[in-house]
RNA sequence: GUGGGUAUAGCUCAGCAGGUUAGAGCGCCAGAUUGUGGCUCUGGAGGCCGUGGGUUCGAGUCCCAUUAUCCACCCCA
């Protein structure tokens, strides 16, 4: 027990770490560029801003949250999402007095009570973005061009963008209505778990895999039938915006987002190679969310990517990495004697700003190489007696074999400038 | 929450119809005549065979439970 970890968490490693470090870069970069600012804020709230962002009925509020008691007797939460708290933060901090649109991003932890299974963990790391205070279909796309083109940046393959439109508050119990009108005579020959559904959400019902459903539901009335004037303009100006971008897109009409808060465009990025968990990202607008938790009524839209499934599907589709770790140059103890100028040596180079590093197991001459040879060390100092003597360091190209000997304050001339 | 598979050295796996000191490859450490890595060779360390019960003269090997892990459903990232 002492020894293992909780299920469903991950120990991050150097090796693992550095393919982590890669995709943040790329992802910060990106968020850069786009004018996104990050924020950072709790990994636990009080429940109740979950229950109320993110919806009673759902399955991350009903199940899946980590909750507990705290010592003053508050009711906590571990953040199962990343929206909720955004923008409880954009409401406390009064982000909403400064210049419009707020364009934020984070990046990091998030939890949930599930069973674990390929790509999905109880802590798991999102990052997203959400923008508030912005309602034209425009950052819609630029929102979807942006979680794109940081798919294409870490060098992803085989994507697809599916939207949708979920409608708003005046179409969507319409649609509702003229769901149930449809499936309601044949009920019984649905599964139970849509059965279940018909009178929770019916709109999952035209998203359920069994066969006998999928036949049931077809010819019925999709959402995009239903949606109202300013809806349909709305959802016909994304696409415009998409499509000047030159971003491909699939109108997905079973694209459904499990979460309350969503309106208007929802959208999801879907992936091969990791088995059944193939959405790497998806997001869309919330409209009423923001004046579900404050008073103020704020258009909002935002996105997320699971970091562990982004790094599932580019190990699957054997996505280079940058090299991880390795030192310019190894300094070698040759001698006893040379154990002080080594200890110089090795301090002045990395003040100089270079990746250095020695031996600190008293090793054998010998056994130092080999040491050098596993670190991927690009240069190999050695310092003996004849370089004390001499005032040398002998120096090897571990990538040729070639060596030779400069004076000691040559050494930054071999291995290039800093 | 539901269903199924797996659980033997750091890693990948062997292990017979249940029978004495549990193996290999890789990795790790150390050597292969006196100051040099990557190839090769030699040696060494390292395993309550996930845990707890049970069946048996005897269990890594069979049965049950438990935990972890993997896969799928549900849902989601």
């Amino acid at each position: 027990m002492l020894t293992s970890r909780p299920r469903g968490t991950n120990d991050i490693i150097p090796g693992e770490v550095e393919k982590w470090q890669y995709i943040e870069q790329i992802i910060r970069d990106v968020c850069c560029r786009y004018g996104y600012r990050e924020i950072r804020t709790p990994i636990f709230e009080h429940t109740e801003l979950f229950k109320r962002g993110v919806g009673e009925t759902t399955d991350i509020v009903e199940k899946e949250m980590y909750t507990f008691t705290d010592r003053g007797e508050r009711n906590i939460t571990l953040r199962p999402e990343g929206t909720a708290a955004v923008v409880r933060a954009y409401l406390e901090n009064k982000l909403y007095a400064g210049p419009q649109p707020v364009k934020l991003y984070y990046i990091g932890p998030m939890f949930r009570y599930d069973r674990p299974q390929a790509g999905r963990y109880r802590q798991f790391h999102q990052f997203g973005v959400e923008v508030l205070g912005a309602h034209s279909p425009g950052i819609d796309a630029e929102v979807m061009a942006m979680a794109m083109e940081v798919y294409t940046r870490l060098g992803l393959k085989g994507l697809e963008l599916h939207i949708n439109s979920l409608g708003c508050p005046e179409c969507r119990p319409k649609l509702r209505e003229s769901l149930q009108e449809f499936m309601g005579p044949k009920l019984q020959d649905y599964c139970p778990t849509c059965q279940d559904r018909f009178e929770r959400n019916p709109l999952r019902i035209l998203d359920c895999k069994n066969e006998k459903c999928s036949q049931l539901s077809a010819g019925a009335p999709t959402i995009l039938d239903c949606l109202c004037d300013e809806c349909a303009v709305f959802f016909h100006d994304v696409k415009t915006h998409l499509k000047e971008l030159g971003i491909d897109y699939v109108v997905d009409e079973t694209l459904v987002r499990g979460l309350d808060y969503y309106t208007h465009t929802a959208f999801e990025i879907m992936a091969e190679g990791i088995g059944a968990q193939s959405s790497v990202g998806g997001g869309g607008r919330y409209n009423g969310l923001v004046g579900q938790i404050g008073e103020k009524d704020i258009p909002g839209i935002g996105y997320a990517l699971g970091l562990e499934r982004i790094l599932l599907t580019m190990e699957q589709q054997n996505v280079e990495f940058p090299p991880s770790w390795q030192p310019d140059i190894f300094i070698v103890t040759a001698s006893p004697e040379a154990e002080l100028t080594v200890l110089k040596l090795l301090a002045k180079l990395r003040g100089m700003g270079y990746k250095a590093d020695k031996d600190y197991n008293g090793r054998s001459l010998k056994a130092q190489m080999k040491y050098a040879g596993k670190l991927n060390a690009r240069y190999a100092a050695i310092i003996g007696e004849n370089e004390l003597e001499n005032g040398t360091v002998m120096i090897k190209d571990m990538t040729t074999g070639e060596q030779k000997e400069v004076a000691d304050n040559k050494v930054t001339e071999v291995l290039g400038g800093k």
